[in-house]
DNA sequence: TATGAATGAGCCTTCATTCAT
DNA sequence: CATGAATGAAGGCTCATTCAT
């Protein structure tokens, strides 16, 4: 009886073996560098394998999307649901966790924009395709949510939700990539961690109402 | 006499001509769909021909970050120049030439992030790489510098300011990044505008001194 | 004591079953496009199984030839042996027959073909090579006899009795790779009966000794 | 100014090239066997420069076929043109012509069978296909002429001419198939020539009109 | 200088076959 | 016997780059 479960569970395990190696050797050689024979050995199987469990290259790379996606939306939306805190205190704690997500997966932005670019984009499958559609707007979705609710409260300016909740992905996606490269250019200190959270105090501060004397204009 | 000049102008023209038969070519078929014989025929050349004017594919393409580096930098040197302006003004000038950038190529962000991936970086050869992060510095600096006049000033919230400067670009590749691929998923309306309008003027006021009330912390 | 023979009994159901299968997929997918895995999910087998039941892809193959040549081998020459009838009335009973061992494996000729293709002769092992052999002289041999036996008698012209039987299969195998061709390339209606049947009546009239009034040429 | 026809010329040379190494290789190999390193190597050139004169595998194989078909119905229009001679002497004619496009291209009907294969004629460009198409009619069509003519003038057996053209065909293809098969499993002597020649004799002698008495059965 | 035909290394992918369970 | 996951060799094809003209 359980011999299926066991099959899933071995699968399920190849699966997260083959996608950690694909990390590991993007993390190294980049994504055009990086050839599938690369990924088959430093997961130490067989190129053919590889192919049993994704259906080609660019779905392996879209799984590495999904899953981190789909970490990054959990962390947001269980942030959103604790309503026993302060809009403000939970927006904190939304930047703090894309961090989070970031040493979840460093590759986090790399990938995002090369899923992004469109020549890849219209090579997925329709339904990988909806899957990346349907968790970005729902991670978009619940910092938007969070933000509109503190405009209702007065607590932030009045400006279009999604436009700010794209700022904040913004300020995110903006920072790693640079940093990265910077650190890449002058194998320097990581200085990621820091300037991330500045950046969110600014934002943070930046959108809160008083902020804004006077706006929007009043009679 | 003459000649010489001329030989250096028409050179000066042909890498034009390819810059930007390259520039039209990626922005439709994006970087890794593109080929070398793409570029060719597009600039109406023979692929042997780039090879007199570039070294490389790479190369190529590096020359055409460093070409709108260049402009970047030029732009915001001038507006840091404008001395007779306030800080806060001049820094939301340098917020408004940033989306003329964009204006001017709008790849930069791609291309800029396409540099930066470590395949990349690893294959320039060290007299455009040392160009390259010249001109990011000088890049950088001109904002650093002009937010670090304002925290003399008192204008702006004491804090580093490389790291500023580092938010206020990555406000712009990020938000450029991420507007891109909105409108390739979705297909809709251009928001990059107005959003990058909005996120600059949360990023200044964000920094500005007295929204940090009691900071830093005195005696 | 029954054991064995039960064992043996359906190693041989087996053996069917992987075969028809194979012909079904076969016919669907054409030689070259077909893969073991496809003909192991016809057959509701694992792949590794085909491999207990026959040596590679070539001999599972060359048991498909194998099959329908004895078929073919077997009507053939139980026509032959009906002596109470004229040669003439028997060349035509095996003509009737060609097509009937057509309804029994349409794939006859593809797979005759494809088996005479150098490439797979050359790898086949000997004994299959000698099996297929054998049955193709017997079968030529089973016309060729008839034939000959109408030229003592006196029926047929005097011509070299393996020729005319090579002919007699030429025709046969001519016409279905032919028609087969023009209904894929058409879809159209299939003609193949009635024009196998007007070929062979064509060919008996043509070998019929009074066609050839003076031959051979007499002192 | 001659310079454009040079060039042509030169492609038509290496064309040729291509093509003539690849029915070397193919000879040899067999088609499955044979890969583009085969032809490359045989031509003495590199896998890439294959593909600037054949779009892939297909495309090549497919032009083999065409050029022979091409010879072939040449040869065979030129022969129904001349109406000085007797329908049944250009049958004839006609009948010795099938063995020089044999001699042409003995790969000939391997070569068609290859192309009639549907997996093939499914990758085929729709160009192409059209083209395999129309000289396949326009030689069928060639020969039906010939023997509706035969028919009008009361030498043929009145039968349907596209079915008996069929056949003249069946008669060609099914003997060089199993000629050559045959050479290959006894590696005997070549008896093509001959057994073509006797075939077609009988066919001839099949389809006069006094062969068949009292047909159709008048009232 | 410009050309563009030729190169050939390298990549993604397939699939016949094996073998531990 | 049966399984089916894993293998890995091999093939078709691409494309950055070169070089004879």
């Amino acid at each position: 009886m359980g011999i299926r479960e066991r099959k899933q569970r071995e699968r399920e395990r190849r699966n997260q073996q083959i996608m950690t190696a694909a990390r590991r050797v993007l993390t190294r050689k980049g994504f055009n560098s990086t050839t599938m024979e690369d990924i088959a050995k430093e997961a130490e199987l067989s190129p053919g394998t590889l192919y049993l469990y994704f259906s080609g290259k660019e779905a392996l790379y879209a799984s590495l999307s999904l899953r981190v996606l789909q970490f990054m939306n959990m962390r947001l939306k269980s942030i959103a649901r604790k309503t026993d805190m302060s809009c403000r205190r939970r927006l904190a704690l939304m930047a703090q966790a894309m961090y989070d997500v970031y040493q979840f997966d460093p590759l986090i932005v790399v990938n995002m924009s090369h899923m992004q670019s469109s020549e890849i984009l219209l090579n997925l499958s329709e339904e990988v395709l909806e899957q990346i559609k349907a968790l970005s707007r729902a991670t978009t979705g619940a910092v938007a949510g969070l933000i509109s609710e503190g405009i209702e409260k007065g607590v932030f300016v009045d400006r279009n939700p999604t436009a700010l909740a794209d700022i904040f992905w913004a300020i995110f996606s903006g920072l790693v990539l640079w940093e990265e490269s910077k650190k890449r250019l002058n194998s320097r200190k990581d200085f990621l961690k820091d300037t991330l959270e500045l950046a969110y105090r600014i934002f943070i501060k930046g959108i809160e109402k008083h902020a804004w004397p006077g706006y929007p204009p009043q009679a």
